[in-house]
DNA sequence: CGGATAGCTGCAACTGCGTTGCATGTGCTT
DNA sequence: AAGCACATGCAACGCAGTTGCAGCTATCCG
């Protein structure tokens, strides 16, 4: 396991510590799932944001983590995650450590994407840029979504101190 | 589950029937693991030609199924399959259901390849065409290899009975 | 040819991520 | 304020993959 990850992710969630960050973009989350139709809980609202505000795809562990006072049950956060999906406020991945990686969709919601994902640490990075060129699919076949995947090692990961 | 998932490889499984295939691919699936510098065990000549032939990316429970008269213990294929990936003769990728499926490296080695995954059945399908763009890469990141990802439903799932 | 050795193989137990069932608590509607 | 649907927490489970160890075997070397 990559300790800098944890370092690193440590660093970013003293950025989202509730003291710090404007109740504005938590009533905008807020919004964003009621307009759904479905009930702006605590636990959602403040999972959302956290997906929001990460620089990459975090599993469930770093939310657990990220999520600190606000401590959720093992189950319920996987149900958020899950609701979150299905509801297409979220992306769902799968690391190379085959763990599930969420990350916030996208307000325009667009529906190519470009991951860097690091095959030593797991680490999955959004990348804005890179948008692929339309493929031609084959017979029957309907496409919901491209993704352009760019494996190898991280910038950490290659400094050696892993 | 995908039923037709597996109909379709039990068809394909026909085709590999040891008294149909050739003793050649045998021969040559055997030369190249002896060319790593490793022994060339029988379980290792049977899954590297059953990734071979197979025309899409397989599931360990796909690999065990297909083997049939040569069975193996659980274990060993796990074995054989991550000595596959380790010495290059194969890929290992994760799908939506976050299990790992393999396929054979092509002999020429391209570092490039497009994939699709089906979002309900999870099977991954090897498209040959639409080597992606170089990309440019972020800060200290070393690549390894690009993969495009088309996700959807194929055929089968899309055509209702699943 | 035959014994030694490195490295496969098989068995059993274990780990970790994610899921399901059920009882309880809570946000939203009227 | 009351009621109901839905969200949460707890416990137990399932599955894919891993680890440890003992036994087997292909290959090397005398």
């Amino acid at each position: 396991m990559c300790l800098w990850a944890v370092l690193k992710f440590a660093a970013m969630m003293t950025v989202l510590n509730p003291s710090v960050d404007s109740p504005a973009e938590a009533e905008a989350a807020a919004l964003l799932i009621r307009r759904t139709g479905a009930r702006a809980t605590p636990a959602r609202v403040r999972v959302l944001r956290l997906l929001h505000a990460a620089p990459a795809a975090l599993t469930h562990h770093d939310i657990e983590q990220g999520l600190g006072d606000l401590a959720l049950d093992r189950v319920t956060l996987y149900r958020v995650l899950d609701w979150l999906v299905e509801s297409g406020l979220a992306h769902r991945n799968t690391d190379a450590q085959r763990v599930f990686r969420f990350s916030a969709a996208a307000i325009g919601e667009h529906a190519a994407h470009t991951h860097f994902r690091c095959e030593d640490c797991g680490r999955v990075f959004c990348l804005e840029a890179a948008p692929p060129e339309p493929p031609r699919l084959p017979d029957g076949f309907s496409l919901s979504r491209i993704e352009l995947d760019l494996r190898g090692r991280c910038a950490r990961c290659t400094g050696g101190n892993r």
